[in-house]
RNA sequence: GGCGAAGUGGCGGAACUGGCAGACGCACCAGACUCAAAAUCUGGCGAAGUUCACUCUUCGUGUGGGUUCGACCCCCACCUUCGCCACCA
């Protein structure tokens, strides 16, 4: 048979629309008798094109979907669609369109270029978080979290980004700007704002990571622990002098306590306003706006001395009252006690101010220490503690503060409660109201879901603009039946993307967010698929989501994902592709120029899945090259009926043996490495050796050969997979095919190739048979006469020998 | 400043458990085919030296030390790059 030219728009499009018409041909990846594999990865927003960023993420998670699947496993594979808003919300307003209306439409738009890509997965999961349908059971979340002191509302200082116009979360928040605006310096606000208590949970988000250990990347865990970020300590009070008022402080370190020469406040700490006369107000305000517009690690150590002391409940000492810019409101209590014989930072402003500095810890040595002095050691002039061993003296001086009633022993997260409150019109609506007479009134499950008014003036700043849409703020109160107004904060969209994908496994249903019966066979999922830069946002809210539907008794698994993987960015021209850089190459044009085989071939071909890939053009001309070497090869020998079909040649057993070794390392990259850059580069070398042995090979080699390579090739370039299964007149869908299995004996190379060392430098190599006695080894390797001239003259002292691999010869 | 990861040809990257460094591809060079070009096929391609030639030798995985018969791989110190956190008491 005559070779055909390789082009890729042509099959790809014949392929396409044949799956158009059956769908359910490309559809049903699930069938409940087959083992689970749930694979899922993320994607950003509906708003844009699919761009090769976003086509790398899915071609890996594809390729394992597509292989699992061909293992007999059920894959539940689905791509996210969250709605996140203000994408969405602000290309609706540049149209003139219904945002509802326009984020469905992007998500067929969605579709259709997944699709195009040949992306295997389940079409019926699809979601968009932004429907009401979806809303409801946010909302049902959140009214659930309110019955159980999970949801609740206070005045706080706030992350508020002017740009957005809306509050962020801590960890929206990236070196002080906001994560959407580069640059754009995060204000402090005091605001009433909801908040769910993720720190409840903190304890157990802490210790559960050590069940992911191994399974998610190191780093994200890293990342996470920092976030969290436990200190074990004390809490103490300080009385102020002349009043009853107490003055808590934390502290890891209450052991130092009878070093402590000064108080300090942060400049929003609630006593300083009780403390200060209006100059000591005004220079207090104007150290919380100096914080807040610097950025970390420019902050020079400020304060002053309050005019007033507080005393040492342990010593009765009575040591000055500061307001420090260095003591943060925002973890502890807010106040500290200055330790500066054994604190880098208190020593620190001690000095600058001439506030005395009492070493208390001496080192074991019994030497006097070095202030500050920041080890354990023995407590001295510490009263009845002095002698103690540190670690001991933290115990016993904890229990004393508690018994005594000042102070107890006291554990400190850096995380802190999740601000959800936005004031944006896009998201889901909070569901209560707020009644004159009965204050914050749930909203009654039976009046969800709450949703967005529609066709309303949005100007993407300032404060929600649900505010001034009366029909939407003014209700009956379902209490008092007076008149009360709604809740117009919207839930950040982290919140749909906490649970989205428990949805995907009952995506219709209208009872109840799911059916817990589905989630106990789904999850938790097997392999999750995601951007690091997730690591302390969407991947920490909701494993919380998680233990917090646990806790509901909606589901059983502790963890929403078993194994998470982090793949790298996508680049190009050595930078991060990005819309407003100019630089993404929109999957519609790769398609249009090399087809979507050759993307998704070159984008795992390139680099190792979580490592950063560079796009070049030249590189994707490379891929095309090569599958059109596959394609021309197939399509010529696709007849195969050739003579010979007796005795194998040398040529049929070379090709058979690496056809089971490619078989091999493809399988075993796909079990536990990933690393598809080498099982494209181990098909390649196998299409190296076809062309070699081309004309010597048999018709039945011929035929198990190019029908394993079809097998193989598929999870990576599906639609020439799926052409080729049909010019050698077989019948698809070729993803159904069960994968094939190799041959160890078949894979087995014919002769050990040895190498022999001298002093480990190579000198020569021998061919023996597999299993070669040690002595026989030793022997041949020292007979070998291209060793000869480096043994003469000289004393072999020792021979290593390791069987089917080599000889070293050690001489001197 | 703290924690973590990484440094291999002109480039992307291989080398999986301490055992042949540079698989595979890109770029480049040469040859075949062609009137010619493209496409395709074949060969070459770390550096230096060496042979008429098949070859062979030495050096070579950021730098300096160490462990080992043997180190890209393990240990110590340093340099560089990237990531995260950054006064967390």
């Amino acid at each position: 048979m005559p070779e055909k030219p390789y082009d890729p728009q042509t099959i790809e499009l014949k392929w396409q629309e044949r799956w158009l018409q059956d769908p359910d041909l490309y559809k049903p990846l699930e069938d409940l008798s087959r083992p689970k594999f749930y694979v899922l990865e993320m994607l950003p927003y509906p708003s844009g094109t699919l761009h090769i960023g976003h086509v790398r993420n899915y071609a890996i998670g594809d390729a394992l979907a597509r292989y699992k699947w061909m293992r007999g496993f059920s894959v539940l594979h689905p791509m996210g669609w969250d709605a996140f808003g203000l994408p969405a919300e602000n290309a609706a307003i540049a149209n003139k369109r219904d945002p509802y209306e326009w984020t469905m439409s992007n998500i067929e738009n969605m579709k259709r270029q997944h699709r195009r890509m040949g992306f295997s997965y389940d079409w019926s999961r699809e979601i968009a978080t932004c429907q009401p349908d979806y809303y409801r059971w946010n909302q049902w979340f959140f009214l659930k979290m309110l019955e159980k002191g999970l949801a609740y509302r206070k005045k706080a200082l706030v992350n508020w980004c002017p740009e957005c116009g809306t509050v962020l979360a801590n960890e929206q928040v990236v070196n002080g700007c906001c994560w959407r605006h580069d640059g754009v310096s995060v204000e402090q606000r005091d605001l009433e704002q909801w908040f769910l208590r993720i720190t409840a949970y903190a304890d157990e988000l802490l210790n559960d990571i050590g069940n992911l250990e191994g399974h998610w990347p190191e780093r994200v865990l890293t990342m996470q622990r920092n976030w969290i970020g436990r200190s074990e300590g004390a809490e103490v009070d300080f009385t102020l002098e002349g009043t009853e008022t107490r003055i808590r402080v934390f502290t890891t370190r209450i052991d130092t306590i009878y070093g402590a020469t000064a108080v300090i406040l942060a400049p929003g700490h609630p006593v300083t306003a009780g403390l200060l006369d209006d100059n000591g107000k005004a220079v207090a305000k104007g150290m919380i706006d100096s914080l807040a517009s610097k950025g970390p690690g420019d902050i020079e150590k400020e304060g002053f001395f309050t005019g007033h002391y507080a005393m040492n409940p342990f010593n009765g000492a009575m040591v000055p009252i500061w307001v420090g810019n260095f003591v943060l409101m925002g973890y502890g209590t807010g106040a500290i006690m200055a330790v500066p014989g054994h604190d880098e930072r208190d020593f620190e402003f001690c000095k600058q101010y001439g506030i005395a500095i009492a070493p208390v810890i001496w080192p074991e040595s019994g030497d006097e220490p070095a202030v500050p002095f920041l080890e354990y050691g023995v407590l001295h002039d510490s009263g009845e503690y002095s002698g103690l061993a540190s670690e001991e003296a933290r115990r016993v001086m904890a229990a004393k503060a508690k018994a005594d009633g000042f102070g107890k022993a006291a554990i400190t997260y850096r995380l802190k409660d999740w601000g959800i409150s936005r004031q944006r019109y896009w998201g889901t609506p909070i569901p209560v109201m707020h009644c004159p007479n009965d204050g914050i009134v749930p909203v009654p499950e039976s009046d969800l879901p709450v949703v967005l008014p529609l066709g309303i003036e949005i100007t993407g700043k300032g404060r929600s603009p649900l505010v001034h849409v009366p029909e939407f703020m003014n209700v009956k109160c379902p209490k008092c039946g007076g008149d009360a107004r709604r809740e117009s904060d919207t839930m950040d969209t982290f919140v749909d993307s906490s649970w989205y994908f428990y949805r995907y496994c009952d995506a219709h249903n209208s009872t109840a967010p799911f059916d817990s019966a589905k989630i106990a066979y789904w999850f938790p999922i097997d392999q999750y698929i995601g951007g690091v830069e997730h690591a302390i946002l969407h991947l920490i809210y909701s494993r919380f989501w998680t233990k917090m539907m646990r806790d509901l008794g909606l589901i059983t698994n502790d963890e929403p994902t078993t194994r998470l993987f982090t793949q790298g960015m996508v680049i190009k021209e050595g930078a991060k592709m990005s819309k407003s850089k100019g630089n993404i190459v929109s999957a519609d044009s790769m398609i249009e120029k090399y087809g979507a085989d050759v993307g998704r071939v070159f984008e795992l071909f390139a680099a190792p899945p979580e490592k950063e890939m560079d796009w070049t053009d030249a590189g994707a001309e490379g891929s095309m090259r090569f599958l059109g070497r596959v394609y021309r090869f197939v399509t010529r020998n696709a007849d195969q009926v050739r003579l010979n079909q007796g005795e194998l040649t040398d040529a049929d057993r070379k090709v058979l043996r690496k056809l089971h070794q490619t078989l091999r390392k493809i399988t075993e990259d796909f079990e536990s490495r990933w690393h598809f850059n080498t099982s494209i580069a181990a098909i390649m070398e196998l299409v190296n050796e076809l062309y070699a042995q081309e004309s010597n090979l048999s018709g039945t080699v011929l035929t198990e050969v190019l029908e394993k390579l079809v097998l193989m090739i598929e999870p990576f370039a599906p639609y020439l997979a799926e052409e080729m299964w049909e010019e050698m007149g077989r019948k698809g869908p070729v993803f159904k095919q069960p994968w094939p299995a190799f041959d160890p004996e078949l894979a087995r190379e014919a002769e050990a190739d040895v190498v022999i060392q001298v002093n480990g430098k190579v000198r020569g190599r021998i061919s023996v048979g597999f299993g070669a006695d040690k002595e026989h080894l030793r022997e041949k390797a020292l007979a070998e006469p291209k060793v000869q001239p480096f043994l003469d003259g000289k004393k072999v002292l020792t021979v290593i020998v390791v069987p089917d691999k080599l000889v070293n010869i050690v001489v001197k």
